[in-house]
DNA sequence: TTGAAAGCGTTACCAC
DNA sequence: GTGGTAACGCTTTCAA
């Protein structure tokens, strides 16, 4: 591979001169060497060693993603948006899985330390742990996406940027959907794990009830997972509490899950005790997976806004790793309802238009 | 961060030493001299800077993963699997997304270059593009996964690794297992675009029912997505031709279809049509997406064995790119049956052990 | 407007 | 057994 000094000799000038061109630093340039510079690398097929430049001004345009697993389809579509935006800034993506363990996210940061990686998204984990900690001190700048962090930061200032989707306004927006249709006894469907984007989806939930003047006890329907974050043991979770929905003494209607995997396994469960989506219960989701639109029927969702959240992230990330001394942020992102077909349309009316 | 000189000093001994030790020659080394390195290295908390190492030996200990699409289950699964493998060998994974934009192939492999990467790992292209053969010829290892490549090499090496399920054993599987709980009239279901792992898989479907003496004609039923890729519309065309099986002059009494995401698509059409799955109609899927476990009832798939492929694969990555001249392989691997619950079993026996 | 040269952290060759 | 040192390809300061 051409190296910057073959391009020099190739185009008759130093090697500093090339790196100008390479910096963007041209406006003082005679035109006409900009150009044999140019061609030259033209000709020479040249591209710069990331690892040199790298090994010099300690920035390599990688920026790191974690991930609790990427096999989980709304990591995956993370994934995807994270890539997208990185790649307009011309940041390619180190992905590491954590597997949910701590050993996973230790090394993952030192390799990121190692690879002169500056800046990294990390999903789904508690930031406060120690190993986090640590890397914020050694100056790794970190966002984190769907923040398991403490909800109040004490009055003290965040030392990470924070990007979430409003949950709370997911909670609210996935059951005024299905009182919008009419529907009168709505039930929350939990994984029992207390985290804080939980709470707050079942504070979203309760609130809106009781602004509709809906009793709400006995909503909240939970039950312990296996394992608490692999889908499939998400999705048999539903399967399993679909029984409790139906035996329920607030006779439910219909039913927002706190995520679509559970959603999935609740309409599997459902189904076989006979019960009718939507016909006889009406049923909402939260993350609107690609799963969701390959259902039948369609499950309806609430869905993060992913694309600017990735957009937002890798811009923060950007102009901290610039700027260090940049403060972190909290940002909420407004939710969307994708409406499909899990929940009933009131006679008469037509559903599109609510 | 501490460096290499740092570690140096803090152990009274030089660079080169310490060089030494991060290079596994400790043999001849005294056992003190040894200690008071590794003492020192945990002292200082050092990690050795990769850019560096990486400069002067042009190995990045990073590969690359290039997909189609990192939100189509399969793929990411696969990207699990290769980031295991990956970590057991101390290499991180860079990850790509096409988006089936050769540009994008181009602009990720450039990158590669320039990272320092040597080894990449392509999932489901075609390799025989342009800009992929220029790839191989500038030295970059490249690793075929699930190929679209020409089947015969005319004799010729081939140029690339490959490494794929046994389509055509995947085909035979699929039907064989229909054939064995008693189905008479299968049916393939598929997209229309022609790919090699297409037609290897109707081979392999084909090549089963003559066998077992059933006439093929009429059993391909196929049609054309708006999109070959994408797993959204995968699952709609299978919604479409759901119509199409029923109606089929072979009158069908089970399917395979060519990947999950259609099979889950044909439940859903064939649901709406009052079609019973498994009871009128029975399904097998392939390629073992998560949501083939999440549908009701149970989606039954071939599956790759996606953890042995992904080991094979960085195996046989590092291998070449520590020694070059080390020819490509072909390798296909034996597919597995997953069974679930969309075949019918047989009146008065036991599904379990067929 | 362009060039020379030092140095980023590591490796590996050759001395001792 | 261990140490000195020249690279690897680039950026950047200073000088011309």
């Amino acid at each position: 591979m051409a190296n910057i000094r073959d391009v020099a000799q190739h185009a008759g000038v130093s090697v500093s001169t090339v790196s100008n061109v390479l910096n963007g630093r041209t406006d003082q340039m005679r035109k006409e060497t900009l150009k044999r510079i140019e061609d030259a690398m033209a000709a020479l097929g040249y591209s710069p060693n990331r690892a040199a430049q790298q090994l010099k001004t300690g920035q390599a345009r990688m920026i790191g993603l974690l991930v609790p697993s990427i096999v989980n389809p709304s990591f995956a579509a993370l994934a995807r948006e994270v890539d997208l935006a990185a790649g307009s800034r011309q940041f390619r993506v180190l992905l590491g899985n954590t597997y949910r363990k701590e050993s996973e996210e230790s090394a993952f940061i030192e390799d990121m330390f190692a690879h002169g990686v500056r800046g990294i998204i990390v999903a789904a984990s508690d930031m406060e742990k120690p190993h986090f900690r640590q890397a914020a001190r050694k100056g790794m700048i970190m966002i984190n996406y769907d923040s398991r962090m403490s909800a109040d930061s004490g009055g003290a200032l965040p030392r990470f940027d924070t990007i979430s989707m409003d949950n709370e306004a997911a909670g609210r927006m996935a059951v005024q959907h299905l009182l919008d249709r009419g529907c009168r006894s709505p039930v929350f469907v939990t994984e029992a794990t207390p985290t804080v984007g939980r709470g707050c989806k079942v504070g979203g939930f309760l609130a809106a009830l009781r602004e509709a003047g809906i009793d709400v006890e006995g909503r909240i329907i939970e039950g312990k997972a296996r394992s608490a974050y692999g889908d499939t043991e998400m999705s048999e979770l539903g399967q399993a509490l679909a029984a409790q929905v139906i035996e329920s003494g607030v006779r439910p209607d219909s039913i927002v899950a706190i995520n679509d995997a559970l959603a999935i396994g609740l309409m599997g469960g459902l189904r076989r005790a006979g019960v009718a989506i939507p016909r006889d219960m009406s049923l909402v989701g939260i993350d609107n997976i690609l799963l969701a639109g390959l259902v039948t029927p369609g499950l309806t969702s609430v869905m993060p806004p992913l694309r600017e959240m990735a957009e937002l992230m890798i811009d923060r990330l950007i102009t901290r790793i610039d700027d260090p001394r940049c403060p972190p942020q909290e940002q909420l992102f407004a939710p969307q309802l994708i409406v499909r077909e899990s929940v009933r349309v009131p006679e008469g009316e037509n559903g599109a238009n609510i």
